[in-house]
DNA sequence: ATTACTACAAAACGAGTAT
DNA sequence: TATACTCGTTTTGTAGTAA
Protein backbone atom coordinates (compact mmCIF):
# COMPACT_ATOMS: atom_id res chain seq x y z
CA UNK A 1 0.00 0.00 0.00
CA UNK A 2 1.28 3.40 -1.17
CA UNK A 3 1.78 5.44 2.02
CA UNK A 4 0.21 8.54 0.37
CA UNK A 5 -2.91 6.16 0.14
CA UNK A 6 -3.05 5.87 3.64
CA UNK A 7 -2.25 9.47 4.45
CA UNK A 8 -5.62 10.22 2.32
CA UNK A 9 -7.41 7.44 3.92
CA UNK A 10 -6.08 8.38 7.77
CA UNK A 11 -7.45 11.60 6.78
CA UNK A 12 -10.70 10.86 6.01
CA UNK A 13 -11.07 8.19 8.83
CA UNK A 14 -9.71 11.94 10.93
CA UNK A 15 -12.52 13.95 9.67
CA UNK A 16 -15.41 11.32 10.65
CA UNK A 17 -15.36 9.07 7.68
CA UNK A 18 -14.54 5.95 9.99
CA UNK A 19 -17.68 5.97 11.60
CA UNK A 20 -20.35 7.28 8.49
CA UNK A 21 -20.38 8.92 5.56
CA UNK A 22 -18.73 12.48 6.42
CA UNK A 23 -19.35 15.39 3.79
CA UNK A 24 -15.75 16.01 2.44
CA UNK A 25 -15.19 17.88 -0.78
CA UNK A 26 -12.20 17.60 -2.98
CA UNK A 27 -11.02 21.00 -2.17
CA UNK A 28 -11.26 20.96 1.51
CA UNK A 29 -9.77 17.31 1.60
CA UNK A 30 -6.29 18.72 -0.31
CA UNK A 31 -6.37 21.86 1.99
CA UNK A 32 -5.98 19.46 5.18
CA UNK A 33 -3.27 17.42 3.38
CA UNK A 34 -1.48 20.52 1.81
CA UNK A 35 -2.47 19.13 -2.05
CA UNK A 36 -4.05 20.96 -4.06
CA UNK A 37 -7.99 19.91 -5.14
CA UNK A 38 -7.18 18.03 -8.65
CA UNK A 39 -5.10 15.43 -6.65
CA UNK A 40 -6.82 14.87 -3.39
CA UNK A 41 -10.13 14.25 -6.23
CA UNK A 42 -7.28 11.95 -8.06
CA UNK A 43 -6.82 10.06 -4.70
CA UNK A 44 -10.09 9.87 -4.12
CA UNK A 45 -10.99 8.19 -7.07
CA UNK A 46 -7.84 5.48 -6.68
CA UNK A 47 -9.22 4.79 -2.91
CA UNK A 48 -12.47 4.37 -4.53
CA UNK A 49 -10.83 1.98 -6.87
CA UNK A 50 -9.30 -0.29 -4.81
CA UNK A 51 -12.65 -0.20 -2.52
CA UNK A 52 -11.03 1.42 0.57
CA UNK A 53 -13.45 3.83 0.51
CA UNK A 54 -17.25 3.92 -0.87
CA UNK A 55 -18.94 7.74 -1.86
CA UNK A 56 -22.18 8.83 -1.97
CA UNK A 57 -21.88 11.83 -4.68
CA UNK A 58 -24.87 13.94 -4.85
CA UNK A 59 -24.57 16.88 -7.38
CA UNK A 60 -23.78 19.16 -4.57
CA UNK A 61 -21.45 17.45 -2.08
CA UNK A 62 -19.96 14.01 -1.94
CA UNK A 63 -19.68 11.85 1.08
CA UNK A 64 -17.24 9.61 2.09
CA UNK A 65 -17.01 6.80 4.06
CA UNK A 66 -14.77 4.20 4.72
CA UNK A 67 -15.13 0.65 3.66
CA UNK A 68 -14.06 -2.78 5.87
CA UNK A 69 -11.18 -2.97 3.61
CA UNK A 70 -10.33 0.75 4.18
CA UNK A 71 -10.90 0.59 8.23
CA UNK A 72 -9.08 -2.77 8.07
CA UNK A 73 -6.11 -1.48 6.29
CA UNK A 74 -5.69 1.72 8.91
CA UNK A 75 -6.21 -1.07 11.44
CA UNK A 76 -3.11 -2.65 10.66
CA UNK A 77 -1.13 0.83 10.21
CA UNK A 78 -2.71 1.45 13.93
CA UNK A 79 -1.01 -1.26 15.30
CA UNK A 80 2.55 -1.04 13.20
CA UNK A 81 2.57 2.48 15.50
CA UNK A 82 1.30 0.41 18.44
CA UNK A 83 3.92 -1.74 18.26
CA UNK A 84 6.96 0.48 17.87
CA UNK A 85 5.63 2.30 21.49
CA UNK A 86 4.85 -0.45 23.47
CA UNK A 87 8.00 -1.41 22.27
CA UNK A 88 9.59 1.51 24.29
CA UNK A 89 9.15 0.10 27.38
CA UNK A 90 8.40 -3.77 26.69
CA UNK A 91 10.13 -6.26 24.18
CA UNK A 92 8.83 -9.81 22.75
CA UNK A 93 11.21 -12.13 21.98
CA UNK A 94 11.16 -15.59 20.65
CA UNK A 95 13.89 -17.64 20.56
CA UNK A 96 14.04 -22.15 21.06
CA UNK A 97 15.08 -23.84 24.96
CA UNK A 98 18.85 -24.18 24.72
CA UNK A 99 21.15 -26.40 26.90
CA UNK A 100 23.75 -24.71 28.09
CA UNK A 101 27.30 -24.81 29.58
CA UNK A 102 25.99 -24.56 33.24
CA UNK A 103 27.77 -21.50 33.66
CA UNK A 104 24.68 -19.42 34.62
CA UNK A 105 23.90 -21.84 36.92
CA UNK A 106 26.91 -22.11 38.64
CA UNK A 107 26.66 -18.03 38.97
CA UNK A 108 22.85 -18.26 40.14
CA UNK A 109 23.80 -20.77 43.41
CA UNK A 110 26.26 -18.27 44.75
CA UNK A 111 24.79 -16.65 47.58
CA UNK A 112 26.01 -13.89 47.45
CA UNK A 113 23.92 -13.05 44.44
CA UNK A 114 21.03 -15.15 45.58
CA UNK A 115 20.64 -12.70 48.44
CA UNK A 116 20.36 -9.80 45.87
CA UNK A 117 17.46 -11.75 43.65
CA UNK A 118 15.21 -12.02 46.64
CA UNK A 119 15.26 -8.45 47.64
CA UNK A 120 15.47 -6.68 44.42
CA UNK A 121 13.39 -8.97 42.46
CA UNK A 122 11.23 -10.26 45.53
CA UNK A 123 11.70 -13.90 44.23
CA UNK A 124 14.13 -16.52 45.25
CA UNK A 125 15.35 -18.14 42.20
CA UNK A 126 14.98 -21.70 41.34
CA UNK A 127 19.00 -22.92 41.48
CA UNK A 128 18.80 -23.23 37.82
CA UNK A 129 18.46 -21.17 34.29
CA UNK A 130 16.78 -21.47 31.22
CA UNK A 131 18.59 -20.46 28.08
CA UNK A 132 16.94 -19.26 25.29
CA UNK A 133 18.54 -19.21 21.53
CA UNK A 134 16.94 -16.26 19.91
CA UNK A 135 17.12 -16.03 16.27
CA UNK A 136 19.15 -13.99 14.14
CA UNK A 137 16.33 -11.80 13.10
CA UNK A 138 15.69 -10.81 16.96
CA UNK A 139 19.17 -10.90 18.03
CA UNK A 140 18.89 -6.84 17.60
CA UNK A 141 16.44 -6.86 20.40
CA UNK A 142 19.58 -7.97 22.59
CA UNK A 143 21.59 -5.30 21.89
CA UNK A 144 19.07 -3.04 23.47
CA UNK A 145 18.74 -5.12 26.34
CA UNK A 146 22.78 -5.26 26.48
CA UNK A 147 22.72 -1.12 26.12
CA UNK A 148 19.58 -0.88 28.80
CA UNK A 149 20.22 -0.41 32.47
CA UNK A 150 18.20 -3.18 34.02
CA UNK A 151 18.70 -4.28 37.33
CA UNK A 152 21.62 -4.23 39.11
CA UNK A 153 23.42 -7.20 41.11
CA UNK A 154 26.22 -6.13 42.12
CA UNK A 155 29.49 -8.44 41.91
CA UNK A 156 31.87 -9.69 44.82
CA UNK A 157 34.83 -11.70 45.18
CA UNK A 158 35.11 -14.95 47.01
CA UNK A 159 37.51 -17.73 47.26
CA UNK A 160 40.13 -15.66 45.47
CA UNK A 161 37.40 -15.46 42.44
CA UNK A 162 35.64 -12.68 41.02
CA UNK A 163 32.22 -12.83 39.95
CA UNK A 164 31.31 -9.47 38.28
CA UNK A 165 28.43 -6.91 38.09
CA UNK A 166 25.29 -8.65 36.78
CA UNK A 167 22.05 -6.98 35.94
CA UNK A 168 18.58 -8.40 35.49
CA UNK A 169 15.21 -7.02 33.46
CA UNK A 170 11.44 -8.26 34.84
CA UNK A 171 10.13 -10.76 32.22
CA UNK A 172 7.07 -13.24 31.52
CA UNK A 173 6.79 -16.19 30.00
CA UNK A 174 3.65 -17.26 29.70
CA UNK A 175 2.52 -15.36 32.09
CA UNK A 176 5.05 -17.24 34.18
CA UNK A 177 7.39 -14.52 35.82
CA UNK A 178 10.53 -14.38 35.12
CA UNK A 179 13.70 -12.33 35.11
CA UNK A 180 16.43 -12.19 32.08
CA UNK A 181 20.13 -11.81 33.59
CA UNK A 182 23.09 -10.78 31.72
CA UNK A 183 26.62 -9.91 32.76
CA UNK A 184 26.91 -5.99 32.19
CA UNK A 185 30.21 -6.75 30.53
CA UNK A 186 27.96 -7.47 27.63
CA UNK A 187 29.64 -10.76 26.27
CA UNK A 188 27.72 -10.58 23.03
CA UNK A 189 25.97 -14.36 22.27
CA UNK A 190 22.90 -15.20 20.90
CA UNK A 191 21.94 -16.56 24.19
CA UNK A 192 19.72 -15.45 26.55
CA UNK A 193 19.37 -16.51 30.27
CA UNK A 194 15.96 -16.59 32.29
CA UNK A 195 16.12 -17.36 36.25
CA UNK A 196 12.52 -17.87 38.19
CA UNK A 197 11.53 -19.30 41.47
CA UNK A 198 9.59 -22.36 39.33
CA UNK A 199 11.69 -24.90 37.56
CA UNK A 200 10.70 -23.55 34.29
CA UNK A 201 11.31 -26.68 32.14
CA UNK A 202 8.50 -28.35 34.17
CA UNK A 203 6.31 -25.17 34.79
CA UNK A 204 6.03 -24.35 31.23
CA UNK A 205 6.81 -28.14 30.44
CA UNK A 206 9.72 -27.22 27.45
CA UNK A 207 12.22 -29.14 26.38
CA UNK A 208 15.32 -28.29 24.11
CA UNK A 209 14.23 -27.03 20.89
CA UNK A 210 10.97 -26.10 22.03
CA UNK A 211 10.09 -22.64 20.40
CA UNK A 212 9.02 -20.02 23.37
CA UNK A 213 8.16 -16.43 23.58
CA UNK A 214 9.52 -14.24 26.14
CA UNK A 215 8.24 -10.55 27.14
CA UNK A 216 10.86 -8.47 28.88
CA UNK A 217 9.76 -5.22 30.32
CA UNK A 218 12.44 -2.60 30.23
CA UNK B 1 5.53 15.87 6.19
CA UNK B 2 5.48 13.45 3.06
CA UNK B 3 4.05 10.37 3.64
CA UNK B 4 6.71 8.59 2.83
CA UNK B 5 9.03 9.96 4.84
CA UNK B 6 6.88 8.92 7.82
CA UNK B 7 6.63 5.65 6.10
CA UNK B 8 10.55 4.98 6.29
CA UNK B 9 10.81 6.47 9.72
CA UNK B 10 8.25 4.05 10.71
CA UNK B 11 9.51 1.10 9.22
CA UNK B 12 13.23 2.17 10.64
CA UNK B 13 11.51 2.65 14.57
CA UNK B 14 9.93 -0.99 13.43
CA UNK B 15 13.01 -2.09 13.04
CA UNK B 16 14.58 -1.28 16.62
CA UNK B 17 15.38 2.53 15.47
CA UNK B 18 13.19 3.92 17.99
CA UNK B 19 15.58 2.26 20.75
CA UNK B 20 19.10 2.96 19.71
CA UNK B 21 21.10 2.16 17.00
CA UNK B 22 20.31 -0.26 14.55
CA UNK B 23 22.08 -2.14 11.74
CA UNK B 24 20.23 -1.48 9.05
CA UNK B 25 21.11 -1.68 5.25
CA UNK B 26 20.12 0.42 1.92
CA UNK B 27 19.12 -2.66 0.76
CA UNK B 28 17.54 -4.00 3.65
CA UNK B 29 15.52 -1.64 4.68
CA UNK B 30 14.63 -1.08 0.82
CA UNK B 31 13.50 -4.50 0.37
CA UNK B 32 10.78 -4.23 3.74
CA UNK B 33 8.90 -1.44 2.07
CA UNK B 34 9.15 -3.19 -1.79
CA UNK B 35 11.26 0.50 -2.57
CA UNK B 36 14.80 -0.05 -4.24
CA UNK B 37 18.40 -0.04 -2.39
CA UNK B 38 18.59 3.13 -4.31
CA UNK B 39 15.54 4.82 -3.43
CA UNK B 40 16.22 3.65 0.22
CA UNK B 41 19.10 5.31 0.13
CA UNK B 42 17.73 8.64 -0.47
CA UNK B 43 15.04 8.39 1.74
CA UNK B 44 17.35 7.86 4.92
CA UNK B 45 19.98 10.54 3.18
CA UNK B 46 16.58 12.96 3.70
CA UNK B 47 15.27 12.03 7.16
CA UNK B 48 19.39 12.88 7.93
CA UNK B 49 19.23 15.97 6.37
CA UNK B 50 15.64 16.91 8.03
CA UNK B 51 17.32 15.59 11.54
CA UNK B 52 15.19 13.16 11.77
CA UNK B 53 17.48 9.86 12.27
CA UNK B 54 21.00 10.13 12.96
CA UNK B 55 23.64 7.58 11.41
CA UNK B 56 26.50 5.98 12.32
CA UNK B 57 27.94 4.92 9.13
CA UNK B 58 30.93 2.24 9.44
CA UNK B 59 32.59 1.11 6.58
CA UNK B 60 31.00 -2.30 7.20
CA UNK B 61 27.66 -1.19 7.71
CA UNK B 62 25.77 2.06 9.14
CA UNK B 63 23.70 2.09 12.20
CA UNK B 64 20.43 3.84 12.06
CA UNK B 65 19.10 5.41 15.30
CA UNK B 66 15.85 8.01 15.42
CA UNK B 67 16.36 11.30 16.76
CA UNK B 68 14.14 13.06 19.32
CA UNK B 69 12.54 14.88 16.12
CA UNK B 70 12.18 11.79 14.44
CA UNK B 71 10.37 10.35 17.76
CA UNK B 72 7.85 13.23 17.82
CA UNK B 73 7.15 12.94 14.17
CA UNK B 74 6.23 9.66 14.74
CA UNK B 75 3.99 10.48 18.48
CA UNK B 76 2.21 12.75 16.42
CA UNK B 77 1.23 9.91 13.80
CA UNK B 78 0.58 7.99 16.18
CA UNK B 79 -1.64 10.55 18.11
CA UNK B 80 -3.81 10.34 14.87
CA UNK B 81 -4.22 7.16 14.87
CA UNK B 82 -5.48 7.25 18.49
CA UNK B 83 -7.82 9.64 17.88
CA UNK B 84 -9.64 7.99 15.02
CA UNK B 85 -9.93 4.27 16.71
CA UNK B 86 -10.71 6.09 20.36
CA UNK B 87 -13.16 8.48 18.04
CA UNK B 88 -14.94 5.15 17.33
CA UNK B 89 -16.79 4.79 20.24
CA UNK B 90 -16.19 8.12 22.00
CA UNK B 91 -16.78 11.51 20.42
CA UNK B 92 -15.76 14.78 22.49
CA UNK B 93 -17.77 17.42 20.98
CA UNK B 94 -17.10 21.46 22.05
CA UNK B 95 -19.95 23.87 21.67
CA UNK B 96 -21.13 27.02 23.99
CA UNK B 97 -23.97 27.17 26.41
CA UNK B 98 -26.98 28.79 24.86
CA UNK B 99 -30.71 28.91 25.93
CA UNK B 100 -33.01 27.24 23.75
CA UNK B 101 -37.06 27.66 23.04
CA UNK B 102 -37.80 25.75 26.15
CA UNK B 103 -38.70 23.03 23.69
CA UNK B 104 -36.41 20.31 25.39
CA UNK B 105 -37.40 21.33 28.67
CA UNK B 106 -41.20 20.70 28.06
CA UNK B 107 -40.63 17.21 26.74
CA UNK B 108 -38.04 16.38 29.28
CA UNK B 109 -41.26 17.38 32.08
CA UNK B 110 -43.72 14.66 30.34
CA UNK B 111 -44.55 11.54 32.53
CA UNK B 112 -43.93 9.05 30.59
CA UNK B 113 -40.57 9.97 29.17
CA UNK B 114 -39.00 10.54 32.66
CA UNK B 115 -40.09 7.27 33.45
CA UNK B 116 -38.46 6.01 30.45
CA UNK B 117 -35.06 7.86 31.61
CA UNK B 118 -34.98 6.64 34.67
CA UNK B 119 -35.39 2.81 34.02
CA UNK B 120 -32.92 3.40 31.01
CA UNK B 121 -30.51 6.10 31.97
CA UNK B 122 -30.10 4.68 35.67
CA UNK B 123 -30.97 8.84 36.62
CA UNK B 124 -34.08 10.76 37.00
CA UNK B 125 -33.27 13.91 35.13
CA UNK B 126 -33.87 17.40 36.64
CA UNK B 127 -36.92 18.78 34.54
CA UNK B 128 -34.50 21.06 32.76
CA UNK B 129 -32.25 20.67 29.20
CA UNK B 130 -28.81 22.36 28.89
CA UNK B 131 -28.30 23.16 24.84
CA UNK B 132 -24.81 23.62 23.23
CA UNK B 133 -24.47 24.84 20.31
CA UNK B 134 -21.88 23.16 18.43
CA UNK B 135 -19.66 25.07 15.61
CA UNK B 136 -19.51 24.38 12.36
CA UNK B 137 -16.67 22.20 11.98
CA UNK B 138 -17.76 19.94 14.30
CA UNK B 139 -21.35 19.37 13.18
CA UNK B 140 -20.21 16.44 11.29
CA UNK B 141 -20.38 14.74 14.82
CA UNK B 142 -23.57 15.57 15.12
CA UNK B 143 -24.65 13.97 12.03
CA UNK B 144 -22.59 10.63 13.58
CA UNK B 145 -25.35 10.82 16.24
CA UNK B 146 -27.91 11.56 14.28
CA UNK B 147 -26.88 8.12 12.22
CA UNK B 148 -25.90 5.93 15.34
CA UNK B 149 -29.04 4.24 17.20
CA UNK B 150 -28.93 5.27 21.23
CA UNK B 151 -30.43 3.83 23.58
CA UNK B 152 -34.69 4.71 22.54
CA UNK B 153 -37.06 6.23 24.20
CA UNK B 154 -40.42 4.77 22.77
CA UNK B 155 -42.78 8.21 21.85
CA UNK B 156 -46.67 8.33 23.04
CA UNK B 157 -49.52 10.19 22.96
CA UNK B 158 -50.91 12.31 25.79
CA UNK B 159 -54.25 14.49 25.49
CA UNK B 160 -54.02 14.01 21.63
CA UNK B 161 -50.54 15.23 20.45
CA UNK B 162 -47.99 12.71 19.70
CA UNK B 163 -44.84 12.72 21.38
CA UNK B 164 -42.53 10.86 18.59
CA UNK B 165 -39.61 8.38 19.98
CA UNK B 166 -36.42 9.93 21.25
CA UNK B 167 -33.21 8.43 21.22
CA UNK B 168 -30.23 9.43 24.07
CA UNK B 169 -26.18 9.05 24.41
CA UNK B 170 -24.81 8.57 27.62
CA UNK B 171 -21.94 11.59 28.45
CA UNK B 172 -20.15 13.44 30.47
CA UNK B 173 -19.01 17.13 30.86
CA UNK B 174 -16.25 17.34 33.07
CA UNK B 175 -16.53 14.45 34.75
CA UNK B 176 -20.75 15.24 35.28
CA UNK B 177 -22.77 12.56 34.29
CA UNK B 178 -25.17 13.53 31.47
CA UNK B 179 -27.22 12.60 28.09
CA UNK B 180 -27.90 14.07 24.88
CA UNK B 181 -31.38 13.89 23.87
CA UNK B 182 -32.13 13.81 20.26
CA UNK B 183 -35.50 13.06 18.11
CA UNK B 184 -35.18 10.07 16.33
CA UNK B 185 -36.70 11.73 12.98
CA UNK B 186 -33.68 13.67 12.72
CA UNK B 187 -34.38 18.04 12.78
CA UNK B 188 -30.94 18.70 11.54
CA UNK B 189 -29.85 21.32 13.95
CA UNK B 190 -26.72 22.66 15.66
CA UNK B 191 -27.95 22.15 18.79
CA UNK B 192 -27.41 19.21 21.25
CA UNK B 193 -29.48 19.19 24.23
CA UNK B 194 -28.41 17.53 27.38
CA UNK B 195 -30.20 16.60 30.35
CA UNK B 196 -28.52 15.14 34.05
CA UNK B 197 -30.00 14.50 37.51
CA UNK B 198 -27.89 17.87 37.98
CA UNK B 199 -28.91 21.27 37.10
CA UNK B 200 -26.02 21.66 34.97
CA UNK B 201 -26.10 25.00 34.93
CA UNK B 202 -25.36 25.71 38.66
CA UNK B 203 -22.87 22.10 39.14
CA UNK B 204 -20.90 23.22 36.23
CA UNK B 205 -21.23 26.83 36.69
CA UNK B 206 -21.92 28.03 33.52
CA UNK B 207 -24.24 30.50 31.57
CA UNK B 208 -25.10 31.17 27.76
CA UNK B 209 -21.68 31.77 25.81
CA UNK B 210 -19.47 29.85 27.75
CA UNK B 211 -17.42 27.03 25.77
CA UNK B 212 -18.05 23.67 27.02
CA UNK B 213 -16.64 20.22 26.17
CA UNK B 214 -18.81 17.38 25.95
CA UNK B 215 -17.87 13.58 25.59
CA UNK B 216 -20.57 11.13 24.35
CA UNK B 217 -20.42 7.34 24.20
CA UNK B 218 -22.02 5.37 21.49
C1' DA C 1 -20.81 25.36 -6.01
C1' DT C 2 -19.05 21.02 -7.07
C1' DT C 3 -15.93 16.90 -9.49
C1' DA C 4 -12.58 15.51 -12.62
C1' DC C 5 -10.42 15.63 -17.42
C1' DT C 6 -6.24 16.99 -20.14
C1' DA C 7 -1.71 18.43 -20.64
C1' DC C 8 2.18 19.57 -18.82
C1' DA C 9 5.55 20.08 -14.65
C1' DA C 10 7.74 18.26 -10.71
C1' DA C 11 9.09 14.55 -7.94
C1' DA C 12 10.20 9.90 -7.05
C1' DC C 13 12.11 5.80 -8.70
C1' DG C 14 15.63 2.66 -10.11
C1' DA C 15 19.31 0.62 -13.53
C1' DG C 16 23.94 1.29 -14.16
C1' DT C 17 27.84 2.26 -11.96
C1' DA C 18 31.54 4.94 -9.15
C1' DT C 19 33.51 4.81 -4.77
C1' DT D 1 30.55 -6.44 0.47
C1' DA D 2 28.62 -1.46 1.48
C1' DT D 3 26.56 3.62 0.07
C1' DA D 4 25.21 6.87 -3.15
C1' DC D 5 25.90 9.38 -7.64
C1' DT D 6 23.93 10.23 -12.60
C1' DC D 7 20.39 10.11 -15.63
C1' DG D 8 16.58 8.18 -18.24
C1' DT D 9 11.84 6.35 -16.97
C1' DT D 10 7.74 6.27 -14.31
C1' DT D 11 4.76 8.21 -11.09
C1' DT D 12 2.62 11.95 -8.85
C1' DG D 13 1.03 16.66 -8.71
C1' DT D 14 -1.38 20.71 -10.50
C1' DA D 15 -3.08 24.70 -13.59
C1' DG D 16 -6.54 25.35 -16.73
C1' DT D 17 -10.90 24.28 -17.65
C1' DA D 18 -15.05 21.29 -18.99
C1' DA D 19 -19.19 19.37 -17.23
Amino acid sequence: MKPQYLQTLKQIALMGGIHDFVALSSAGLGRTMSISQQSASKRILELLDMGLVSRDLGTRAQRLNLTKEGVEALTREYADYKKIFELKDRLTISGTVATGLGEGQYYVQQNEYKVQFEEKLWFEPYEGTLNIKVGTSEVFKLNILEDSDGILIKGFESKGRTFGDVKCFPAKMRNVECAVIMPVRSHHTDVLEVISKHHLRSTLDVEDGNIVELTVFL
